[in-house]
DNA sequence: GGCAAATCTGTGCACGTTCACAGAATCAAC
DNA sequence: GTTGATTCTGTGAACGTGCACAGATTTGCC
């Protein structure tokens, strides 16, 4: 059972300093690309480098530095992320772009089981690390404990849970984005329009009502808003047919989700009439839901990648020290479909 | 520019036992969990801990260990990947499953840029990682270069370019899968089967075909096999044309990809013909094509979690010393839709 | 040739841990 | 009370690197 494995010894900066003839010192200078080596040293040192086949320890260089060029990136609940969420790929992808510039390594860790909880949470305190990028944070959980008790600099996508210590979050517009959105409903000519909010016990509900209302400013009509609990497709269609029998001149509808507005669409049918013609529709996230619509929806778009992009700058902020923003917000675009 | 990070100064080993007035070697013996501490100490020492706050380094434990208890998990090509392959999130978590029963933190590594891939090579030479797993290796790059030179263990998702000397390799089985939904096809009362075949310069692709032609038996015609280049939407179109033209008669057709029965079933509708009505079309790889289609393509699903699983298998193998199978290869599902 | 500055080199120590070993204390048995 | 085993503890060395410092050598200049 468990055999040793006799990895064949590697070659440490030694053996290539007696290879080469030289000093530790020298052959350090050397790999660091530092001054202060004359030519006849570089030669040695480069063929007893080939010689020896000799890598720099990281492990060791880590210790002695106390710093690893290298940033964790912290992904919770990946089933239900990875496969339905298409943003999670670019976030990842935003975040490492800008990390790569830095040259800083990322490392992206996977939470799925408890155990994998505790075991990111030594990874993290373990120093292996000089910083962190958490996206969809738990509230009370062993990683966040540890980024806060090591006040490791980190950065969450989306609000974090609790009063974040060395931490910054970026997030997006939502009051901006929804009131972007309403007002291009109204540019196409939409006079009657309604929203089905949802999970306004939430800051991004309430945010979302709140841009909506600001677009309309006078227009606003308490009345053509039907709250509903959650952000789910029947939630989305009971709603809606709750506010059709309200108001049955509507004609336009902004639903707080693209799956609120899929069911949304679902009702405005049962009634005969149609999307867009009768009622323009629109979502908000760009979700797998726009898609599967007929006709697909207009919607609100996340800008995935920069929500990376942005937390990996403030991730680097603080590791040269900084004191970067506690907050920051990104606008959203929007994607015209066919259904408004 | 650039202060000073100045952190404050994390607690050790040593400042445990001057705090518990005890010894490192029993902190150390106490924190590994190992026997001979007594109660008196164990007690001192807990409060020791809490009292200054202690985690351990593991960059020190690496070090002296030379083992680091993580497996990098190295994902080429992100761009493409991510965004349209929905099975590399499932070989993530597959792999992450095993490797988190058996202790082992994985470190997903995104190879982008040019940057990119002399960093993480540095990073597995580094010693950070005890073994790697890669997906869609390229045929010569720095990566794979280190993985060969340092004899890293390793396993790939895929073929791995090249003689792979320390390594695993992880495939489905082509053959196995397009015999069987060959065979499906006949079941379902196809009696002239077509396959439009493709990238048969490529093992994929002679392999799929290899099926075909097993499944069929003597019922095997070489006229029903029409063989483009490439596995695209245009190719698969172009193809079926023809082989309509040759087969009028054709009342089945296996298409060597998703993308490639899209073309085919848009082929076949220029005729005038109806899938599935008079001729049932299969595909390959379930990709976002197959529910682009009407109707939806019964097709071949990759076991991207077992992928994973088994990668993560085969590098713990090695880990331990053992010698696995350079070559394991894993059966498909069907999934069975509209098409056929 | 003398002197200062610049360039190059080697040595010891530190980073924080684990491990081997030696020694101390406790216990059991006669 | 001696012996021997068992349990517990402390110490020094090692892992492989970077850095400060001291010393050696070369260069530039008058």
């Amino acid at each position: 059972m468990t055999t040793k494995p006799t990895r064949s010894k590697r070659a440490t900066v030694h053996d290539v300093a007696l290879e080469a003839g030289v000093s530790r010192g020298t052959v350090s200078r050397y790999v660091n690309g530092e001054r202060y080596v004359s030519a006849a040293a570089r030669e040695a040192i480069e063929a007893a480098i080939a010689k020896v086949g000799y890598v720099p320890n990281t492990a060791a260089r880590n210790l002695v530095m106390q710093r690893t060029q290298a940033v964790g990136f912290i992904v919770h609940e990946p089933h239900s992320l990875f496969v339905e969420d298409p943003n999670i790929g670019e976030i990842l992808l935003g975040a490492n772009t800008r990390l790569s510039e830095a040259d800083h390594q990322m490392a992206v860790l996977i939470v799925d089981t408890e155990r994998d909880t505790d075991r990111v949470a030594r990874y993290l305190s373990g120093g292996l690390v000089d910083g962190v990028i958490i996206v969809s944070a738990r509230a009370d959980d062993p990683v966040t404990r540890v980024v806060d008790r090591l006040r490791l600099p980190a950065a969450y996508v989306g609000h974090p849970p609790g009063a974040a210590g060395s931490a910054s979050f970026v997030v997006i517009d939502n009051v901006g984005a929804a009131a972007s959105i309403t007002r291009r409903l109204m540019e196409t000519g939409r006079r009657r329009i309604g929203m089905v909010a949802a999970a306004l016990d939430r800051d991004s509900g309430a945010d979302r009502l709140a841009g909506f209302r600001e677009a309309l400013g006078d227009a606003f009509d308490e009345a053509l808003v039907e709250p509903v609990p959650l952000y789910s497709y029947s939630a989305g269609r009971d709603g809606m047919r709750r506010l059709l029998e309200r108001a049955p001149d509507l004609d336009g509808v902004f639903a707080a989700s693209d799956a609120v507005a899929a069911g949304a669409i679902e009702a405005i049918k049962e009634t005969g009439r149609s999307v867009p013609d009768d009622i323009g529709v629109v979502g908000f996230d760009d979700s797998a839901w726009a898609l599967r619509t007929t006709p697909a929806l207009s919607t609100v778009r996340q800008p995935a990648a920069g929500l990376g992009a942005e937390a990996a700058r403030l991730v680097l902020a603080r590791l040269r020290g900084d004191e970067p923003a506690a907050e920051v917000r990104l606008d959203c675009d929007i994607v015209w479909r066919g259904s408004a």
